[in-house]
DNA sequence: CGACGGATTGAAGCACCTCAACGGGAGTGG
DNA sequence: CCACTCCCGTTGAGGTGCTTCAATCCGTCG
C-alpha cells in the first residue's frame, strides 16, 4: 500500500526504458525525474556491482563519482589511526551515496553484502542537477533526512546504554528491512563486528545484549542473522531509555 | 583575507538595504541572493532576539518557521525521558536553523548566549526557495556540510576517549570562534554542562580532562570561559587518537 | 575430519560515572 | 566595605558498565 502510494506520484516510464523494472526508483533520487530526463540521466550512470567486503570509495578519495544503491547494503565508516572504527551509517537500496560539497569523500563506503549501484560522474551529475530543480529538491530532502538520522544516532552514541542501543538498532532494522515472506521476521546481513562499530560497542557486548534480550523473551533469534520481535512494546520502551 | 575572498563573490547591496551591515551575510544562506531578491527575502524575515537560556523551538513543535542566526550561539539538543540530554550541535552566527523536510522539529533549539535571528515563515520560505535556485543550492551545500559534521561527531561519540573528545572540542572551538583581539585566544560561552552533553560525558569528567590538559601545558586557561592553545601539535595528536 | 572465522560465554580490569565536599567569582544586602 | 548566598566549576573517593583478555562453541569449507 505504501508502494502504491509512492507509485502514484512516480512519473510513468516505458517498457523499453533503461530504468524499467528498477525496484527502487520510487525510493531513489531518480524517482523525481520524468521519463525522458531519467533516460538522459541513466545514460551517464552505468550499473556497477560490488561483492561483500569490497570498497566502493575510500575515505580521502577524490569524490569523482556519486552513486545510487539499487540492491545490497553499504556501510559508511571511518578508521582512527590505531584501528578503532566507527560506522556512521548503513545505506539501503534506494539510498544515495555522495552527499557532499567537498572535493574528497569523508568516509569509506564498503559493500556489506553483494551490491549493485548506478554510478554517475560527479561533474555531469552536478550539471544535470542544476538543470533539474525537482532532482535538486529531492537531493536536499535526502540530505535533510540523513542529517536527522545522523543526529538521532548522536543521541544513541552519546547517552544511551548498551541495551538501549541494541534495542534501538533492532527496531531500526525491523523498520528498514523486513524479511520478504513472513513480515514479522527481520534478517540483517551485517556481522556482529559491524553492529558493534555502528553502535559504539564491542562485539562481545553486542552478543551479550542480544542474548539478554533473547533470554528475556523480547526477541527470538531465528538464525545468526535474523530475528523476530516477540514483545514490541518492551523493545520500544527499552529503546527510548 | 578569508572574508575578503568571500566578499568578492558576494552580490553587492545598497546602503539603504535592510541587510546592509549584516555581519554574517557572507556566511549565511542569504549570501547567495542578489540585492533585489534579498530585499524581498528579508521582507518576510524580521529579526528576533533571545536571551541566554530561552528556547527558540521545542522538539516536537510544528516547524512553522526557519531561522538564520546573525549573532549569539544556539544549541540543538534532545532529552531522553529520564533527563539524560544530548546536544547534537551548536549553531554559530551565519548558521541556518530548520534543515528538515519533516512537519516537526526533531530537536530543541535554545540560546546559549544572547542571540539574534532572522525568522522566516516556513511556507513562504519554501516558496521563495523554489523560485531561487541559487538559494536552493546553498541550502543543499549547508545540509551536506552539517551532515558531514554530524557524522564526524559520531566518530567522536562512538570511539574516542574522554581526553580525545576534549581535545577535538577545543580544536573545533579554536577553529570556529577565535577571540577578536588576540588571535591566539579562544573564548567559549557555553557551560561545562553544555560541553559535557555535547561530548557525551559528565561535567566532572570534562573538568578533569581540561585540568589535565592544563597541567600538561597543552593549553592555558585564561578564564573560566576562555583558553589559549600552547601546544597545537600535541592537541592535534590527542584529538586524532 | 580438521581447520578456520564468526559468535558466544566467562572472569578480571579500567575508564568513566556517581556521590559528595569544597572553592571562587558575582550579586545582594546590611 | 564585608558577610552572605548562590551558582558553577573543581577535586576527591568509591562504584559500575562496558571493555579486555581468553576460552569455547558452532557452522562452513577444504
Amino acid at each position: 500500500m505504501l508502494m502504491a502510494t509512492a507509485a502514484q506520484s512516480l512519473p510513468p516510464i516505458e517498457d523499453d526504458h533503461p530504468c524499467f523494472g528498477c525496484a527502487v526508483r520510487h525510493l531513489a533520487v531518480c524517482g523525481s525525474l520524468e521519463s525522458d530526463a531519467l533516460r538522459e540521466f541513466k545514460a551517464n550512470g552505468p550499473s556497477v556491482d560490488y561483492e561483500a567486503g569490497q570498497t566502493v570509495v575510500f575515505e580521502g578519495d577524490r569524490a569523482a563519482n556519486v552513486y545510487s544503491l539499487t540492491s545490497g547494503l553499504i556501510r559508511l565508516s571511518k578508521l582512527l589511526p590505531d584501528g578503532r572504527r566507527q560506522i556512521a551509517g548503513f545505506l539501503f537500496p534506494g539510498d544515495f551515496l555522495g552527499i557532499t560539497m567537498e572535493e574528497e569523500h569523508a568516509f569509506t563506503a564498503e559493500a556489506v553484502a553483494p551490491s549493485a549501484l548506478c554510478r554517475f560522474p560527479r561533474r555531469q551529475f552536478d550539471d544535470f542537477v542544476a538543470d533539474h530543480p525537482a532532482l535538486e529538491r529531492r537531493l536536499y530532502a535526502v540530505a535533510a533526512h540523513e542529517l536527522a538520522a545522523a543526529r538521532q544516532q548522536l543521541v544513541l552514541l552519546g547517552r544511551k546504554t548498551a541495551s538501549e542501543r541494541i534495542a534501538s538498532f533492532l527496531l531500526m532494522l525491523a523498520d528498514r528491512c523486513p524479511s520478504m515472506p513472513a513480515g514479522d521476521e527481520t534478517d540483517f546481513p551485517m556481522s556482529r563486528a559491524d553492529i558493534a562499530d555502528y553502535l559504539g560497542l564491542r562485539i562481545e557486548t553486542v552478543s551479550r545484549e542480544i542474548t539478554s534480550l533473547k533470554t528475556a523473551r523480547v526477541i527470538q533469534l531465528t538464525g545468526r542473522h535474523s530475528f523476530r520481535i516477540l514483545d514490541r512494546g518492551r523493545l520500544d520502551q527499552l529503546a527510548e531509555g
